[in-house]
DNA sequence: TGTACATCAGTGAACGCGCGTTCACTGATGTAC
DNA sequence: TGTACATCAGTGAACGCGCGTTCACTGATGTAC
């Protein structure tokens, strides 16, 4: 039960990329106040520079746990199905209700797109690392067909980030249940016709 | 060449909106600020509300403005091509490295959604009008298929939305315009597949 | 037509608030002897 | 083992800045007679 001074530190750094990774989530860049992460964390603010120099560094670090996260789950135990099914699962999973409303778990992208492109062009590279990564795991389950598997790929990551980025900024409405079905059905479409 | 006093007032008013609508576009609603929007329009920042009552409406009515012509510009002249080609005309003017690059000009949408769906959620009626008016004229450009039109029209705004953000937040990249190509290349895939 | 007054679009400074960051300090843990 | 000192994770207040909004004021235009 003894724990040395550097292991709590470390606890506590994991804590505050957790929040962080939290609040980056459901709140956006801007949203995500070092304040507020330090309180999510059980600490106060003062403390946050001891951890990481600038909330640009922890919005960094958040951004490429989140993503990894998402990967993960997303897909997960997905040689089990046979590689003509892998997609629609995929796309199953990631434009969920679930996923669209539990902002603060699920994939980050729709949370920084738009503040990537317009006030925070510092975190592109992180993001476009991230987004490649993505593209690059979805890409090895999808079967070859007409259309090469990397174009696929990535629209399919398109679609999924811009349907449920629409649905949950609509959340709420009847609109947004209605393009993550499109999505979904749309999506599964193509990739059972492509690769054929 | 005599203007009244209200018809001063009215161009002050069509000048603060356009500066406004330009902004949102390049800054996204949180990086649109109140005195840059009254710089541009070549006026200071005191006399903005008694054009507008906050913030807020500003935002509201530039979003209208913004989405009403981005469908002008998008959906001009289709007419001239047959039904089965439209989808692929549309596909090419939203995704193109153009639209993607002058950012103050093009479709609010990338703009603004990561922020009505985390930190300014009283925008989110105003967006679900303009998303849903924007599916209903690109359904109207659609050929009866296999995939109902409204269905592939929201799937369709979904992926061009989502392609869009995501190129230009990363913007420079090389995945980003491979990002626009796919996503290009897969919507007329299905609308074209859609349509047999 | 000319004069005195009213209106009101626009100015520019100030207010209040929130944010990222800094910094002097505290007190529990660790180290030296 | 006990004591004196060093370390350093975390505190909490302050700083500087930017933002939306307010407000007393200005001066050109409009109105009344």
């Amino acid at each position: 039960m003894t724990t040395t001074k550097a292991e709590r530190k470390e606890r506590s750094h994991e804590t505050i990329l957790a929040s962080a990774a939290r609040l980056l989530r459901a709140r956006g860049i801007g949203g995500a106040r070092v304040a507020e992460v330090m309180e999510g964390a059980g600490l106060t603010v003062g403390g946050f520079y001891a951890h990481f120099p600038s909330k640009e560094h922890l919005i960094d670090a958040a951004l490429r746990r989140t993503a990894a996260e998402l990967r993960e789950r997303l897909f997960a135990r997905l040689e089990e199905k046979p590689v003509e099914a892998r997609a629609e699962v995929v796309l199953k999973r990631y434009l969920s209700a679930a996923h669209r409303d539990e902002l603060a778990k699920g994939c980050p992208f729709p949370a920084i797109v738009s503040e990537v492109a317009t006030t925070a062009p510092e975190h592109r590279d992180v993001l476009a690392t991230e987004v490649a990564a993505m593209a690059d795991r979805l890409s090895e389950h999808l079967a070859a067909g007409a259309i090469p598997k990397r174009q696929l790929a990535l629209a399919l990551v398109a679609l999924m980030c811009g349907g449920l980025s629409l649905a949950r900024a609509l959340r709420g409405t009847e609109l947004s249940d209605e393009i993550l079905r499109a999505c979904r059905a749309v999506g599964a479409s193509v990739s059972r016709s492509a690769s054929m």
